[in-house]
DNA sequence: CTAAACTTTCAGGAAATAATGAAAATAAGA
DNA sequence: TCTTATTTTCATTATTTCCTGAAAGTTTAG
């Protein structure tokens, strides 16, 4: 077994590697602003910038972390269908590869935030909306009035990201955001 | 000094109260999957959903948190532009209430989580593009490419959301989009 | 069938994050 | 100025979330 990482050590090689950290590291603080486990982000992160498809083992030399942190969170990646695992014939390990195409890959997680956020929330909008319509008081008006709002404006964006999520195929919507700008 | 909620127990004020804690709780839970801490958007739901402003004390006691909790959840919704305290003549003690019109709360989240979220993200990108970009081992040249890729993307993005955003006074968008569904 | 290679699970511990409560600071009225 | 109402801070404590490592499970080759 040979130890890439402490054995490759030419100034090229030493700088790549430090602006693979910090990319991995960074990408994980920002996904853990956005409630997502920095340690995915971190794996999502560094399945992105490796050409090649990778072990759990690597994964866990790489970062640092143990086989269950490791395996938990791959799988989790898997789930959200940001990552594929590849079985190469002849071998007997799962190896791992992130989905490139950043278009795709916001599609996804769009795709999955939908499902996992944002339909569970109109759904209580919903239900409040309806234990709360046929009240008379002040404030139950304002109350039904405001869940009322916020449902109509959810199911609104709701829309529009299906909308733009349902051209992830061609690449019309991306080229024309660009002239949007 | 009168217990609001512990005496007025008609069952319309109490169907009400249900679901209206419903909507508190729950818009915690939905908030926390997005980063947010939990008490911060339960304090949000709360004055969204109350007519008129709102003490500290009344929060605390609502909420039944301690009054640091308050008080700094408070500060940070009034932070983000989510929240602004108002201060009535003659009276010493200040006052909340919370920016009630849904479009303009979506475009005040947006604006802040570009600020501090995408705009710094942007500039780890474009960092760790430096870094790497005049390296010519393969791994360096796809470690490059991915992260121009993602960098564009994020620019696109944060360029169309202050399109949206920008847009804010009119009501032009949300009407537009509506029909976008 | 058995052993080796690999994956999965999960109880317990560690780390990160949030909340409490009391003391200190500030501001306003007398 | 002094007193009181109110706000702010922050060390401590509590809670939540995450990670580890080892044991159990599974699969394949021989």
């Amino acid at each position: 077994m040979e130890k890439r990482s402490t054995t490759d050590q030419s100034p090229e090689a030493l700088r790549l590697e430090a602006a693979r950290d910090e990319f991995v590291t960074q990408w994980g603080a920002i996904g853990s602003a956005w409630g997502i486990n920095r340690t995915m982000a971190q794996i999502h992160a560094l399945l992105i910038i490796t050409p090649r498809a990778m072990t759990t083992d690597e994964v866990m030399e790489e970062l640092r972390i143990s086989r269950g942190n490791a395996h938990m969170n791959l799988r989790e990646l898997v789930g959200w269908g940001l990552v594929r695992s590849v079985i190469r014939k002849g071998e007997r390990k799962e190896y791992f590869e992130a989905e490139k195409d950043v278009w795709k890959m916001f599609c996804t997680i769009i795709r999955e935030r939908k499902r996992r956020e944002i339909r569970p929330a109109i759904n209580v909008l919903k239900d409040c909306i309806d234990r709360a319509q046929d009240l008379k008081a002040p404030d139950a008006v304002a109350f039904t009035k405001q869940t009322r709002d916020l449902c109509e404006f959810m199911e609104m964006a709701d829309g529009v990201l299906s909308k733009v999520v349902r051209s992830e195929q061609s690449t019309i919507v991306p080229w024309a955001l660009k002239f949007l700008k």
